[in-house]
DNA sequence: AGGATTTTGAGACTCGTTCTCAAAATGCCG
DNA sequence: CGGCATTTTGAGAACGAGTCTCAAAATCCT
């Protein structure tokens, strides 16, 4: 069988992500688990993240130079609005892109699976 | 000063890259040059990328390994349906992204200065 | 506590990308 | 043309994010 455990490594990880509404890379997180007194190392680290991103319980983002970022996450489909100064996070909710989708059916006979909606700014605080 | 110089490498580049309506990786574009008959280093394919990417002819995409992809790529914004199963990719004109703008400025406070949006799905020959 | 099973960590390894620097190509000017 | 300053190229070394390996450690169950 397979049972899961529930290890130290794993709690701080989740804890650590829980606490920050930015997208951070394995090195940021190890780096905040080193500086949190739970060292983990980068393997465990890219596993727990692999298998929360895999549960839905983080989401996955390719940051402009090819990293794997990562970010605690709630489930249903939405988008992010990213702070570029503080890195901050927001959730959009999705909704109204059906002129989108439209134009793609009738002009390209495109048929949708899938969607990537992104926004660039700078949050309240950092205005 | 700072001439530019005409080079075959360079011509081959751009010549491959007008002709596929697709993201192209670094390594396919050599797979390609060197089938062509014009074989070039993969470090001037990166140069050559990045400088196209620079002056706007040329469109970056990292896919889902974090790979640097490369499409000839025509002025103006739009965004791009991209066929999962061929690969081609159609532009979509931008527009009535008006929507999500006011909710976030109203919602969120956020500032926008940016946004991107990818489609996925199949094209009409592909479904 | 004992033991089957899962997880971890250190470091080797992979592979895309960048860097280095000597050799080759380009364009210019006499 | 032919020489020359300048730019570009290529081979391979270097770099770095991410993956893999496998023995040692941790977890949970009884």
């Amino acid at each position: 069988m397979e049972t899961e455990y529930e290890t130290r490594p794993r709690e701080a990880i989740a804890r650590i992500l829980r606490a920050e509404p930015r997208f951070l890379s394995a090195a940021e997180l190890c780096a905040r688990l080193e500086e949190s007194g739970t060292p983990v190392s980068r393997a465990t680290v890219y596993r727990t993240l692999e298998r929360l991103a895999a549960k839905g319980e983080a989401a996955l983002r390719l940051n402009d130079r090819g990293e794997a970022t990562f970010m605690s996450c709630d489930n249903g489909h939405h988008h992010h609005a990213i702070c570029r100064s503080c890195g901050r996070v927001e959730d959009v909710a999705c909704g109204a892109l059906d002129t989108f989708v439209d134009r793609l059916r009738s002009l390209h006979g495109f048929q949708l699976d899938d969607h990537s909606l992104e926004f660039h700014g700078k949050c309240r605080s950092c205005v």
